[in-house]
DNA sequence: CGACGTTTGGCAACCGGTTGACACAATGCC
DNA sequence: GGCATTGTGTCAACCGGTTGCCAAACGTCG
């Protein structure tokens, strides 16, 4: 193929005019390293791939002469025979939400200490978009974690059949996940709101088809009673600042004191709405987010809200799907109540 | 090699029980498409990728039996002879700062728009994680961006010799960069604070060695002079929430009214810093910040800053270097002044 | 000193595509 | 009808690794 040779070269040339992309071309292989050391291809590739099968003496020979040359191996060639490519795809729902940050750097951290590069990939919240993304990184990567899939089960089993998956915060019967046991959290901010003398709450749910969203209104559902407290849903639009500004209303007309929210966005836009309209937080409505993401911490008054590790969450995402961890035995990671100024005693009006 | 591919199904059938991450077994290839459609492989590759070198009617046959298959073809394997991979690199600083949020959206819109797929490093403001990252990500890309490099020039050159680069927020000559124009924003940053009679500020700068942060120094040296107003550079010891605040005792013992920061996290935690100790802002003190991040609306006062648009900024990184986009004639983004709250008349003490 | 077992290294096939060169029509032209 | 021309499809080599199998070299022991 001396021909796709020449066409590379006359691209590289034209380099400068236009930015064209190209592979790597000098690139230094086995055969040159196995030149260079006066052996075979194959006794190379054992020498760097499998130690002990070549003696001491010549492996050390081989491992010099490729560090002379600046041997690497070309990823893609080592993929076509062995389908391993090295590589791990992790798919969010949306970049630009604050919850994504933590999870992203944890899974990073954990595939580049293990060797493996991450892709990325953003589903937009849809299930269509979300499928996409599945079908064009799948071919890429050894395995990959989906974050709050909107997928159903079905569709999600069907993928798990002949790839390996692993969910964030979404159980699916047969498929790895690695979730955060929200109950010990949840549990101390109710102790904490009925220590301040809330007996009516809201909880303002996320996404209907959001599997955490279901289980977080379950656990308060559970919680709330057996402390003697009322508990109603309150649904929102959208997840984000938007959706928690635009609930203002059905909270007010719901009559709670206190509200716990699905996530500190809607927490958020929810409490700057309340606070645009006259009313005192906590003094009028306490507020509890959810996540602990960047920006919880710089409202005014600071928002109280219950902490999922999220770095971990990701690191031990990976873990799993690279098969460091059982997802059997491996202790989910308990969320953290953190209480902050959105969250006091209910004035007496 | 049938050995290969027992060890795979023999894995395959192992899962379940731990994950293994193994490559997508029972793909469908262009071996199997040509045998269905009744011509040889390479016709079934002329049909797919090259349109017109091969007669209507068996494009289309060829056509419909890859669709009948469901066939995709295997990236790793077309990387091998053309050397394109069609992913792209996109590497950062520090996912957690949440600047880049909006970059890597834009970034993977425009990647996967163009049917790239994206993958992602971070390389935690060290060079030697950088140059680490870049060589990790390098033999698996066409092409990366590399936001806001703390990499000298010449290590970069050396990069952009053999793999298709483009900088973002850094100029080096030879390289193609986006960059974005801050003189109009910071100008009208300016304005705004000189007509609310502020006459001495200070710039809290970012790291030493960001081009950037340079290039905000010297258009602030040239504008400020301009206007009748003294300006000084305060350092800061990082650019986060932790380096504003801790450069409240230098802010107050230059006796400054007003400051423009590296980047909005500096700015906050300088913010929070003054107000904890009793300062009043923008009463005592103004500051601007400087990229308009999330959260940069959510502290009150809210934060007045200079908007980067960091999304387009990512898309038109992206372009450049898949060469949509010549970078010579494209003209750069310009920052722009959002007034906000954290800015005011200098009150008289 | 020869039979035998164990290392050690090389050969060649293969992963799944791409592409230059070529053979074999089918067509056009004189 | 013969010849050049154009169109269409196939052959085979190649990208850069991995690995089953085999042969040569080596060492051991009776």
């Amino acid at each position: 193929m001396g021909h796709v040779n020449r066409d590379i070269e006359k691209a590289a040339t034209d380099v400068g005019q236009q930015p064209v992309a190209i592979g790597r071309q000098g690139a230094v292989t086995i055969y040159d390293v196995a030149r260079h050391a006066g052996v075979s291809p194959s006794t190379v590739s054992r020498a760097l791939g499998k130690p002990g099968r070549i003696s001491a003496r010549t492996e050390r020979r081989i491992q010099d002469a490729a560090a002379e040359l600046g041997y690497r191996a070309n990823p893609m060639a080592r993929a076509l025979p062995t389908g391993r490519t090295q590589t791990l795809g992790l798919i969010v729902t949306d970049f630009t939400n604050p919850v994504y940050f933590d999870l992203v750097r944890g899974a990073e951290r954990a595939a580049a200490e293990a060797g493996y590069t991450m892709v990325l990939a953003e589903s937009q919240e849809s299930g269509a978009a979300e499928s996409n993304a599945v079908e064009r990184v799948r071919p890429l990567v050894d395995g990959f974690v989906l974050a709050a899939p909107r997928l159903d089960d079905e569709a999600l089993t069907a993928i798990a059949q002949d790839t390996s998956l692993v969910l964030v915060n979404r159980a699916v019967t047969g498929i790895a996940s690695v979730v955060v046991d929200v109950r010990t959290g949840l549990s101390a901010a109710l102790d904490h709101l009925r220590a301040h003398g809330h007996s009516s709450i809201g909880y303002l749910s996320g996404p209907a088809r959001s599997w955490i969203n279901a289980r977080r209104w379950e656990v308060l559902m559970e919680e709330a009673p057996r402390r003697g407290m009322h508990i109603v849903e309150i649904p929102t639009t959208e997840p984000t600042l938007v959706g928690g500004r635009d609930a203002l209303p059905r909270v007010r007309a719901a009559g709670v004191s206190a509200l716990v929210a699905y996530n500190d966005l809607i927490a958020i836009g929810l409490l700057r709405e309340a606070q645009a309209t006259g009313l005192d937080v906590p003094g009028d409505l306490s507020i509890v987010g959810f996540d602990d993401i960047f920006g919880a911490e710089l409202v005014t008054p600071e928002l109280s809200t219950i902490r999922v590790p999220l770095g971990a969450l990701g690191e031990a995402a990976i873990r799993v799907l690279i098969g460091r961890v059982d997802p059997e035995t491996h202790e989910p990671a308990k969320a953290e109540f953190v209480p902050r100024q959105s969250t006091g005693p209910a004035r007496s009006r």
